[in-house]
This record gives structure tokens, sequence and C-alpha cells, in this order.
DNA sequence: CCGCGCGGAATGAATATTCATTCGTTACCC
DNA sequence: GGGTAACGAATGAATATTCATTCCGCGCGG
């Protein structure tokens, strides 16, 4: 086994486990058994539990970051961009179970260090670059590009954790219509 | 000073507490603190810390959802009645900061017992109801009653949520807007 | 080929710290 | 003065982190 499998293994612990117990409710031997490694190992990749959270944080909102902002690049009609954010989130929390939910963890975020911080705001200014040129081609409905994003966004998530709690079956035909009905949210 | 005041002290500095770092985040010394009594003092009136969250999540929950109830319960028109759904959501999260932000901080929740998930569920059904019998008069758009739910008190975790960040200043006037967009999620 | 020895990786028991809870004492009210 | 409420330092359990030791793979000499 290489060295990146271990650091890997250790990190898809933590994200899991995090989302089921949040950080502080997490302790390190209990990531280190979840990997299947010793306690100490995962000193030898990460120098402390909050270098450790904030590594994974900046992994997957980057990847993430970087699945929304691919579907949305294309030249394309405003309601098929919309189209292909809405897909990509939903294919992105399907196929990275748990890693949506992880990132929206963190307003309670003592631990976030600055450099985790300055990407999610980058991640949040993109997002609202997308709506502000919609808005002026007079294709999107006209509130601050942030109430648009966090409107969005949070039905999404809303969606999310309806599944979670067994109150909704997420499949391709519903997220379909919640799409329908999310850009009947935003469109002008 | 009563006892219910004290009583009431450290339920409020648990509260905003939880909310800024999470339930296994704060220490119950540090409540004591900012409850300004000291630390043995909480055990005179909560069996332990568990106690006292479960006990917070339930009082909130309680008084949202009557809350809630109420603005529904009405016999007006359905727009009317999601209006009035819709502010009195905004207005508790104003005259009672940070509760309606605990009490969707429960996802990492070990710490739930079943009289307070009782009490979730039931407030959960009572909106699923009323969404229900707005589908059965095809005022409100045929998705699962869940979904609908989830994405509309997503939208508005969503706004709470950039409020929280600054990303957005929530006022009446955004307020009303982002009302009709919800409207617009929703409406058959 | 085989076995020996070296260096880095991994380990998990031991340590240091933090935290929930207790309890002996003090302060207050009637 | 007796009884109740409050306090916060003390206690023990839980947890993050360290570190002395073991393990493992590889090269080299016989």
């Amino acid at each position: 086994m290489s060295a990146t499998d271990k650091r890997a293994l250790i990190l898809d612990a933590a994200l899991q486990l995090f989302v089921e117990r949040g950080y502080h409710g997490t302790p390190v031997p209990l990531i280190a058994e979840h990997a299947g490694v010793g306690a100490g190992t995962i000193y030898r990749y990460f120098a402390d539990k909050d270098a450790l959270v904030n590594e994974l944080f900046r992994q997957w909102k980057l990847h993430l970051g970087e699945s929304l902002l691919l579907a949305v690049s294309d030249d394309q009609p405003w309601r098929r961009r919309f189209g292909r954010l809405w897909q990509a989130l939903y294919h992105f929390s399907q196929e990275h179970p748990g890693a949506v939910e992880f990132l929206e963890l963190h307003q309670h975020s003592d631990y976030l260090d600055d450099a985790s911080r300055a990407l999610e705001q980058q991640m949040a200014d993109a997002l609202f670059g997308f709506v502000a040129v919609a808005q002026a081609e007079e294709a999107m409905v006209d509130l601050p590009p942030a109430a648009v994003v966090a409107m969005v966004y949070g039905a999404f998530l809303g969606l999310l954790r309806g599944a979670a709690l067994g109150w909704v079956t997420l499949d391709e035909a519903l997220v379909a219509q919640a799409e329908e009905r999310a850009w009947a949210l935003i469109r002008r």
C-alpha cells in the first residue's frame, strides 16, 4: 500500500465521521480505527486534528467548485446552464456521499483557517459572478446575487437533508422536477 | 432574582454558544460563565448537558412550530397563507436570534432523545399536511410534500446563512422579494 | 540465491490536557 | 439560626498528541 493510499483512507474515514458526529464529536482514535491505521499514523500525515479538517475542507470545496464551474462554463442558454449546474450538484452529492453535507457543517467553525475561508469566499464569488452575468442579460430575477445563490443552494441542501432524514427519496425523476421548480424560483 | 430567571439565563447562554460552537464544542463551564452563574448551578436545573440541550431543542421547536401553524391556520387564499408562513418564519428568526439556526444544527445529533425526535416528526408532519391540502386544492405543485417543505425551508435557511456570513443583508424588502420567489417555487 | 542490517513508516501505550460532573463550603433569605 | 440556593475548586473520565518500540522492504555481501 502506498503512502498516498493511507492518507486517502484517513481523509475518507474523517469525512464520514465528521458528517455523522461533527468535528468536536469525533475522537481522533476513532478516525484511525475507521481508516484501519494506528492513531499515531494520522500525525505522520497531518500536523494535528485542525490541519486534517482544513485539508478535508479545501479538498472538497475545490473539487465541488471545479465541478460546478465546469458545468456552467459552456456557452448555452441560461436555462440550460442552470440545469447543468443543478445536475452537477446532484451527481456530485451522489458520487461523493457526505462531501456536500460536510462542506455545510462549518457554520460551527472555530477551526477553519484563513486559507480555507479564502477558498470559500473565492468559490462563492464565482457563483455570484455567474448570477450577475445572467441578471445583466435579463435572464435571472433581480435580487442580490448572493440571495439568489443562497436560496437555490439552500433549496438543494434542503432536499439532501430531507433525503438523509428519510423524508424524501432522491432519484433522477424527483431531482429533475426539483430543477424545474428551482428554475421557477430564479427565472426572470 | 427568581429561580426561573436563572434557568432562562442558562438556556439563553447555551443557545448562543451552541449556535456559535456546536454542542460538543461548548464546555459546560463556558455556558455557566456566559450565563453569569457558577458551573455547579447548571446541575441544579438540568440533570446533565444532554438534558439541557434537549430541553432547549424542545422549547424552540415547540415555539417555532406554534408560530408557523398559527400563521397558516387562517382561512385565506393559499398565496396569502404562504405569505404569512414565510413572514412568520422571518419574524421568528429576528425576534429569537440563533433559535432557527440552533434547530437546524441537529443532523449531528447523537444527543437528541426520543421525545425531541418525536416532536420534530410531529412538526414536520404538520407542515407536510398543510402542503398536502394545498395540493389537493390544486394550489401547489405536485411534488412529494416533504420535498416542497424541504426546498422552501431550505431556501429560507440559505438566506439566514447568507446573512450570518455577511453575504446578504436581510431586511423587510429583501424578505418580501424572496417570499415572491419562494412562492414561484411552489405555486401550481 | 540467501540472510543480514539499515532507514523510514507505522504502531499504540503513555502522557498531558480538556471537560463534565460532584461536593464541601459559603451566602442568602425567612 | 435553619434551610435553601449558589458557587467554583476538585475529581475522574475522555481525548489529543507524543514517542519509544516494532515492523517492513530493500540493497548488499557472502
